[in-house]
RNA sequence: GGCGGCGUCGCCAAGUGGUAAGGCAGAGGUCUGCAAAACCUCUAUUCACCGGUUCGAAUCCGGUCGCCGCCUCCA
């Protein structure tokens, strides 16, 4: 039984989709005015994870991500850039798919566009009006907050209570409550504007997710993420727009993912602590490791990013990955043990209980690494077989659908220099030359080639 | 001011009423070239602090201190 935590309710829920064996999930995608930083991959890790687990458990996913092209950031960028604004934000969205893919991140089955669903939104917005829950003034158009009862159920804000931060734009639009938010931006000088029934001008930045989630996953839908920070406004937004429209409940769990920060600090590109995937893999970080490290923590917990942390992440990851090239290369005996069958067992449900209790991945990692402990134990005692190493191995890759950070079977051919340079070394230590033979071996290791020098003789890795 | 979260070994991190998981680092050992890698063993009488409830609390209640997030477009 999948269990989560659903900020509607504010506890821990049994999941149950609206329909038997599929669910229908909406993470909140990139504003494409950028790069992403690593903050932002920590949301979208936590949403595979996510996925990945439902598929886990049997479930099929229908999973739809939006990506925000049009919006004051995305607009002032292609001007600066004097660029159009599909020229502008191509250039990052072709980015977060290169980085996703690095990350590991299955794809969406779906990642509809602000900007080419204008007609969906339009057409809400309509309805609105029609309904009473929004006005026109000045050309724009904005929700009645009013008009909307159970504004603030999932924040568990009272717009009472609500203080003005000086943040709030007053003067550019003119509403009839500060609370009110916009739908539809009027037509203004020098921007992206579409002409339609509602007149000419762009959508407000909360109504794409409705019109787009409506239309891939129905006005119901089963699952809905994002970071915590889009609790309030722009998930409570969502909602309002949503069921005033439909008058049926939007979505039935929302999961939100905290905040990741650096060395204790808010990441901000003032302070110098702001980080792109880009940025750490020019640092020659692992991105299996920065994978790692973004979901060992759980995601309902503020997530302390430092470098030490991902040092630690890749000599988790080491560990793991020694185990499996053990597995994958030493020479086992024929047979199968009881012992090793029951640890498999034992570990394999601790890991998906871990995995049901919301998603907590420390129980299934500990399950991972207690195993590994013990199978080494039963390996040095030669107490595993062929069959038992099959059997782990299968279920390491079965758990990898989740985790997808391990990899199996990496034997790759090294180039014919490194070869000679690892005879030479072989050489020189038969001659007892060991000055030679560690300075070829330091010379490998900058190269991610490991050497290690067992009863056999010497075997090579390649790490990274 | 309102709402919410957090404080567990040097670092990361589970546990939320039954007597402290796991990872990293560190120490010792096996192997070995008194090497590297790998593997094994060990490493918190104690859970920010002070009270209370209880046979029993890191876990519940009250208070104190410290840190952090959100409060109109930042995942």
């Amino acid at each position: 039984m999948l269990r989560f935590y659903n900020t509607l309710k504010g506890e821990i829920e049994t999941f149950k989709p609206i329909e038997p064996g599929v669910v229908k999930l909406y993470t909140c995608g990139p504003t494409v005015y950028d790069y992403a930083h690593i903050g932002n991959f920590r949301a979208y890790i936590f949403e595979d994870l996510l996925k990945r687990t439902l598929k886990y458990f049997g479930y099929r996913v229908i999973h739809v991500m939006n990506i925000t092209d049009v919006d004051d950031k995305t607009i002032a960028g292609s001007k600066r850039e004097y660029k159009s604004l599909n020229e502008f934000t191509e250039k990052y969205i072709k980015a977060f798919f290169e980085d996703i893919k690095t990350l590991n991140i299955e794809k969406a089955d779906y990642y509809p566009r602000a900007t080419e669903h204008i007609d969906e939104m339009v057409k809400i917005i309509k309805g609105l009006l029609e309904k009473g829950h929004a006005y026109e003034k000045d050309g724009s158009i904005y929700f009645k907050i009013s008009s909307f009862p159970n504004y603030g159920r999932l924040s568990k804000i009272k717009i009472e209570d609500l203080k003005s931060t000086g943040r709030v734009d007053t003067d550019e639009y003119t509403k009839e409550n500060i609370h009110d938010f916009v739908l539809w931006k009027a037509k203004k000088e020098g921007e992206p504007f579409w002409e339609t029934e509602l007149g000419p001008g762009r959508p407000g930045w909360h109504i794409e997710c409705s019109a787009m989630s409506m239309k891939y996953l129905g006005e119901t839908f089963d699952i809905h993420c994002g970071g915590v920070d889009n609790i309030f406004p722009h998930h409570e937004n969502e909602i309002a727009q949503s069921e005033a429209y439909t008058g049926k409940k939007f979505v039935n769990y929302w999961l939100h993912c905290h905040h990741l920060i650096v060395n204790g600090e808010k990441m901000s590109k003032s302070k110098g602590n702001f980080y792109t995937l880009r940025d750490l893999l020019a640092k020659n970080y692992n991105p299996k490791a920065i994978r790692f490290l973004l979901m060992s923590t759980h995601y309902r917990k503020v997530l302390d990013f430092t470098f030490e942390g991902l040092k630690q992440a890749n000599s988790a990851i080491q560990r793991i990955q020694n185990f499996i090239y053990e597995l994958e290369n030493e020479d086992f005996h024929e047979g199968e043990s009881k012992e090793v069958k029951e640890i498999l067992i034992e570990t394999s449900k601790q890991f998906d209980e871990g995995l049901e209790d919301d998603l907590n991945i420390s129980v299934s990692l500990t399950a991972l690494f207690s195993m590994i402990k013990k199978i080494n134990i039963l390996r040095n005692k030669k107490k595993v077989f062929k069959k038992d190493v099959e059997n782990i191995l299968k279920w390491l890759k079965k758990i990898n659908t989740v985790l997808g950070f391990l990899e199996f079977e990496v034997k790759k051919e090294l180039p014919p220099d490194i070869l000679a340079k690892i005879k030479e070394r072989e050489k020189a230590r038969r001659e007892k030359n060991y000055a030679l033979a560690d300075k070829i071996r330091e010379e490998l290791f900058k190269k991610g080639i490991i050497l290690e020098d067992t009863k056999e003789g010497t075997r090579w890795k390649i790490i990274k």
